[in-house]
DNA sequence: GGCGTTCTCTGACTAAGGTCCGAGATATGA
DNA sequence: TCATATCTCGGACCTTAGTCAGAGAACGCC
């Protein structure tokens, strides 16, 4: 099915040749976790505890553990005094985890030796090596997690698309000469990016939001898309790109054959990313005041 | 003792944030091994053996098991008619274990996989950005592979030692325009870049030799550092530059309060390195056919 | 208040990874 | 030839890691 790319395959090669390499060097970056006496997936626990409180929900969830395993790994880490768990007060059917300060002290310890463990793997180089280094480390990274994003349609008015505008708007209000306000649209505007002629994706990497972005249907056959955001962190690694085809594809499946978008000029990158992705600008196709351009292409 | 220098400390951050996203995404993806029906030990061994078939005590110190565990493992890989366990003719209280031909077929096959999980990593990617992924983490295993070599003084008469010197000389045949003939000094020399008043460093990684460099007395506290070489595949991450501090070093244990060294114009990345490591150009101070420039550099 | 859903937690279970020890075969040196 | 050391192997045993199903508490919506 897949016809094997040859530029695709040399670039394997390299993932996997530094896999190797890297792993066997580094991967000895788990002795930072067994050194401390606690199994691996305990001190993993602890050190995602400890980097960020949160619910029992948020840490399955980060962790990809199952919910009966980590109760008894919480009960464990209870047990040693390291971590409390008490209830939400929001909802008390969940549990809210901390560390103690002997865990506190336990997750010290785990950064202290993470942090050695880099340090000693720079030391052999020089300085600038080493920024060399990081940066090539920070691009991998970026473009790894870009690989790993989990595009999910949701509902446009559950609690991870909400975040996900709440960002966008507020950087839209940022941006935007003289400001941004959302207004009273959001509830209606939710219930038009839902069944049965519209939609909404998040894009998620580790439970976070870093890029949205909605479908719901102007006219017979016509779709346009809304709120389409990639979180600045996030931006340079072909996300925006990739979304907007994951869009395009979801007003297909909604049965369009044509979609639209507004947008403002202030945001240049977007609108370089829309020509590039085979927009054509058009006349103005609705009243937006915050809209000053306005794209139009063909699903066909 | 050492001092906490800020941009180490940020570049080690950045470490530490690849390490883990990277290994929770691509090493939680190291079930290449897990897809084949194995549990992971005993996919490694039959990848170990696979790699380079070994007596039982062999394969137990290069994977760090347990006799009775790998007893078991090899039990298994046997009993699925993977591998052969045939007693050492030399000593038959030993064994040798080698792959059969449905083991080499299942090797074959955690090859393919592997390979596959890389793909399926860039599937997501754009062409560009598999291409900017690629030289990211091509750049970060050079620099990696760098920062762990190992620099040990050799004797300049011992196999590695020669393997080094030999790929040199091969190399200023290729580039000198008249080639070039180590003639029969090679046995002397060895001599002089020994003890008691010289020494020959190499550079290994994995067990191959990567760079090398000597220091022998031409004078009463004065050195000259020879046969400097750094393996093409690894230029460009430093290691000339700390080959040639090291060697320094190893010059001052000597009682050496001054180096020099001759080289060629055509090693034009010699002789860029040198200047920035404050060597300065001199006189010709020796009648080395080969040589062009001369340059010296004070060690108090 | 009723009902379906969400959430945590426990118990039961399985596989894998790994350690320790002793039996039995084989080599080695006196 | 005998004592001692070396080597493999299987049995007994333990901890981790992880899955699955169901009980029971809490929530949201009507």
């Amino acid at each position: 099915m897949t016809t094997s790319v040859p530029e695709t395959d040399a670039h394997a090669g390299v993932v996997r040749r530094f896999n190797r390499s890297y792993t066997q060097r580094i991967g000895a970056l788990d002795d930072s976790f067994l050194g401390t006496g606690m199994p691996l997936g305990t001190a993993r626990l602890l050190f995602e505890v400890g980097a960020d409180p949160a619910t029992t929900r948020d840490l399955r969830a980060r962790l990809g553990l199952d919910s009966g395993y980590l109760s008894r790994l919480l009960r464990r880490l209870e047990a040693d005094g390291l971590v409390t768990v008490t209830e939400d007060p929001d909802d008390r059917r969940r549990r809210v985890v901390g560390l103690t300060d002997a865990g506190r002290a336990r997750w010290d310890d785990l950064e202290r030796r993470s942090a050695e463990r880099a340090r000693e793997l720079l030391a052999p180089l020089t300085e600038r090596q080493r920024a060399r280094l990081a940066a090539a480390l920070a691009e991998a990274d970026l473009l790894v997690r870009a690989a790993t994003v989990t595009l999910e349609r949701v509902d446009a008015s559950s609690p991870v698309a909400r975040a996900a505008v709440g960002e966008y708007f507020a950087e839209l209000d940022r941006r935007f000469p003289g400001g941004f306000d959302a207004g009273e649209q959001s509830a209606a505007d939710a219930q038009k990016l839902g069944p049965p002629s519209g939609a909404f994706v998040v894009a998620t990497s580790d439970g976070e939001p870093v890029a949205c972005g909605g479908v719901q249907t102007i006219g017979d056959g016509v779709g346009e898309i809304k709120r389409m955001w990639v979180h600045a962190d996030w931006r340079g690694a072909g996300l925006g790109s990739r979304l907007l085809r994951h869009l395009e594809g979801v007003a297909r499946e909604l049965g369009h054959t044509a979609v639209r978008l507004d947008t403002n000029g202030t945001l240049t990158e977007a609108v370089a990313m829309y020509r590039r992705a085979g927009y054509l600008e058009i006349e103005r196709y609705n009243d937006n005041p915050y809209a000053e351009r306005f794209f139009a292409k063909d699903l066909a």
